[in-house]
DNA sequence: ATGAAAGCGCTAACAT
DNA sequence: ATGTTAGCGCTTTCAT
């Protein structure tokens, strides 16, 4: 028991022995296990994340929060990928609450009903972020979706673009991108404008998939001076696209992204993003779940919606 | 006893109760314990995963391959991220075998040696990744650093250039990087060249930062006919400074990448790049590890040397 | 095919 | 400050 005592801080164990106990323990290379303190002390230092990809750069720096805020408190992560898929998700999460976590971070807030129910049930905090568009099971940490989109548009026809086209992938499954697109529509319509045209691709993301998705929406609709892509991966293959093909950007074709990627400053041409705040969302989203974990509170019962930043930068001037 | 063995298949069950006890798992929403059940059986699904950054794509990748491969095995993938630090990949690995996982996937062979010890000495199944010039302390997966180096320094030599310059991040920290540039250099020396000037930061690599590099480079030494990057972020940086900048590529420079991301093949005028299977080699380490895992076995003891491509593209003809 | 006993490696609670 | 007892929720082994 004072080796226990000693190895752990639990106080009261002698300045002395504490010393002689680490000593003995270095010496022989002791390891605690970490499985039987957690059987016995009935929780464990688990935080279990579920991202839809990643491969995903935004995804990539979600978890780069989520490490920062978890470095040093004894917390480590343990990483669940859905592929998008929900059914997917359930099982994951299924297969991490039987490791009783200290805590779940939860990509999204339109879970089936089931997997909230599942969330709702396992009686411990967790943290849905991206999205505050929802009705999250308990804590939240992300940004409005909808609203997103509809800043863009707003500044957009500030901007004097009128005629704007759409370029998305994998709509069904991004369920955040979709609001995103329904925000700009939106505010589009209150002003009395339509969207010229749209292509959605089913496929993931890519740089080189917003390029070809661009030279096919073109070919289609000429006739725009704004293209609106779902993120900044799709909108950046766009403006290879236009750079190869001789089409001025900005002046007459407006790209506009989502996402603020690193990439977006140093292009050749400027293109237009909203910023958002994916190491912070991991970060707070971390920082609720310890938070709760310390107070050895089954629930986090707090909802951060971070801002945007709409950015059309270089590329307003035209 | 007889609903343990229902509800882990473990045979000697009649049918009738094995349905039986499911049934009533599922109406009281039992989730078994996998804390309990990993203290009781001495072993655990737990797989660590030691990666330098988690915003680089290249590791996201890299883990993807990782969740394919354990996707519908049993086995939960602990992520650690060290930020290049090994002192903290030290501290992680510690953290992570006192969880007693089935096995451990580590970035790197170059460990310090009390950090290969630790390795040694945990008794289980280690892979490291990406890197195989050195010593592995058990299993591998990688591709050879120096060689591939080496191979796109000849190329160049064959494609006509003969006037290198070099721009690298994070030299003191990413060892792979360095290797690749070692092989380089020694190409070129084999054949009486070397390269014109070097600038290296210490930034970790980004678009941006190699956009800046490149012109800090250009106006300091200007007589280049081939630029050599540590990677592909910072050589899409330099393509994008060259485009600004009125720059012939690759007529003038040729611009050379490594990893051969896809944002490359979709670039508006073609770089060189070296082609690396990173979600295989996530895959291949994950099956290592589970192989191992199967067959109770405390070592991996297999390297998989996986090939790279050079691919100067339409970057060769000038 | 089922069950009883023992125990995995710790910690919580309670002495002393 | 240190030690004792009980037990966390399962699985393993051995009976039956």
């Amino acid at each position: 028991m004072t080796a226990s005592r000693a190895l752990r801080d639990a106080g009261d164990v002698s300045r002395e022995n504490v010393e002689k106990v680490r000593q003995a323990a270095r010496e022989i290379g002791y390891v605690g296990n970490l499985v039987a303190m957690s059987l016995s002390s009935q929780r464990t230092n688990l935080i279990g994340v579920v991202v839809p990809s990643a491969s995903n750069i935004v995804f990539g720096e979600v978890l780069s929060g989520i490490a920062d805020a978890l470095w040093g408190s004894g917390f480590q992560p343990v990483i669940g990928v859905t592929d998008y898929d929900s059914e997917r998700e359930a099982e994951i999460i299924r297969g991490m609450l039987s490791w009783r976590p200290a805590g779940l971070i939860v990509t999204g807030v339109d879970q089936p009903e089931e997997t909230r129910l599942l969330l709702h049930t396992a009686g411990l905090p967790v943290v849905q972020i991206m999205d505050m568009d929802g009705d999250p099971v308990d804590g939240s940490v992300g940004i409005a979706q909808f609203e997103a989109g509809a800043a863009m548009a707003r500044a957009l026809l500030a901007a004097g673009r009128r005629r704007f086209g759409h370029i998305a992938c994998a709509r069904q499954r991004d369920s955040r991108a979709a609001k995103r697109f329904r925000g700009f529509a939106a505010a589009l319509e209150a002003e009395g404008h339509l969207p010229v045209g749209s292509v959605v691709s089913e496929q993931p993301s890519s740089v080189e998939i917003g390029r070809d998705l661009t030279r096919e929406f073109l070919e289609r609709h000429g006739d725009v001076d704004c293209l609106y892509y779902a993120n900044d991966d799709i909108a950046v293959g766009g403006l290879f696209h236009c750079m190869a093909a001789g089409i001025d950007v900005p002046g007459n074709v407006l790209i506009t992204g989502f996402n603020g990627l690193d990439i977006v400053k140093a292009l050749p041409e400027p293109i237009a993003t909203t910023h958002t705040p994916r190491r912070e969302i991991g970060y707070r989203a971390a920082e609720l779940i310890l938070k709760a974990a310390e107070r050895r509170s089954p629930r986090v019962g707090a909802a951060i919606e971070l801002p945007t930043r709409v950015d059309l930068g270089a590329a307003a001037a035209d």
